[in-house]
DNA sequence: TGGTATGTTCCAAA
DNA sequence: TTTTGGAACATACC
């Protein structure tokens, strides 16, 4: 269920649940998918305390608090003492002080669980009792007998704990909804090549956390075609994609994110999208019937009226070439 | 049965 | 060099 608004609406539930935590097990159910090892992500949880848990693009990332006397072999603190909030501000930001980060990444769906085993049967996971949650590859147990599943019917979902953390994120973009995300620096990003719009705006290097649906959603709301050539667009329009695409992003999170089938079922985004899964519904803009069309080999939606194709060869050619031509 | 799916990464081809 | 397409990952749903 990924991108930017459903993972900062998990951040934002889980973070008062997590800060102060301390991990007492990791146990891995698919350990292809941990990084660098199963083994290693377990030696570096157990014993430490959640500093933090934040966001970048489409990560989830816990900051993990440097204090030696907690590890393993030491007395366990009963409770989260003080220290949540003030460890936070700074776990997020001078990597020196943190034991490193944990990283997790919910790909197509992956989700976070909490799940309580009944008292004193010795339940594993391996027999959990009728009910409990379905294809769980990964436990994370806390202090507090708490246990958070990593739940991901694909397998596609990564976790991952590194001690640096710019070597995983170095290759992002910038956050579309940070300040510096002006019509200045979008311009630029688009003048600076020439690809179209969407599968653009899909680049994490580039914008980082636009996913499938809030590109379509964002592209409807700028009156654009996803396969406008990224530096055709005029100075108004940019201006109107950059208000875009916070708008539809905030929007979302404000409603926590969207809900998609089995997967991620608290949001009510689905109920707002405007083009995004609509094909055949009236343009809640103008009326026109909504259009399917394949950009870049994923499903897009557009508004053929609010959104036409651009003239000239540039965009033409691209649409023929990339099959968009069908309906 | 086949087509679809919110994501990312790799490779080949244009 | 840049951009695009395809496949792969693995599973569930319609």
């Amino acid at each position: 269920m990924p991108e930017l608004p459903e993972v900062e609406s998990v951040v934002r539930a889980q973070r008062q649940w997590l800060v102060g935590r301390r991990f007492v097990d990791f146990v891995s159910h698919w350990p292809r998918n941990a990084a660098p090892s199963a083994a290693a992500v377990r030696e570096a949880l157990v014993g430490r305390m959640v500093a933090d848990v934040w966001r970048r693009a489409k990560y989830i990332v816990v900051t993990l608090a440097e204090d030696e006397a907690a590890r393993p072999g030491s007395s366990r603190r009963p409770e989260a003492s003080a220290g949540s909030r003030s460890a936070s501000n700074s776990g997020r930001r001078s990597a020196q002080q943190s034991a490193g980060y944990l990283l997790i990444h919910l790909r197509m769906s992956g989700r976070l669980e909490w799940f309580t085993l009944p008292k004193g049967d010795g339940a594993t996971a391996a027999k959990w009792p009728a009910g409990s949650p379905a294809h769980v590859r990964a436990e994370f147990e806390f202090d507090n007998g708490g246990r958070l599943l990593f739940c991901d019917a694909r397998k596609f979902g990564r976790i991952a704990w590194t001690r640096d953390l710019t070597s995983v994120t170095a290759h992002l973009g910038v956050e579309p909804l940070d300040d510096e995300f002006r019509p200045a620096m979008l311009r630029e990003l688009l003048q600076s090549r020439s690809r179209a719009l969407k599968p653009l705006l899909l680049d994490q290097s580039l914008v980082a956390g636009i996913g499938n649906i809030y590109a379509d959603e964002a592209l409807h709301r700028a009156g654009l075609h996803p396969l406008t050539p990224s530096d055709r667009v005029e100075p108004e329009a940019v201006k109107r994609l950059c208000s875009a695409i916070r708008a539809v992003l905030r929007d979302a999170i404000r409603r926590n994110g969207t809900s998609f089938d089995w997967v991620y079922p608290s949001g009510t985004m689905q109920d707002h999208l405007r083009v995004y899964g609509r094909t055949g519904a009236a343009c809640r803009a103008c009326g026109s019937a909504i259009v399917a069309l394949r950009v870049g080999q994923r499903g897009t939606h557009i508004c053929p009226r609010c959104q036409p194709l651009p003239r000239g060869r540039a965009a033409e050619g691209r649409a023929l070439r990339s099959g968009s031509a069908r309906v």
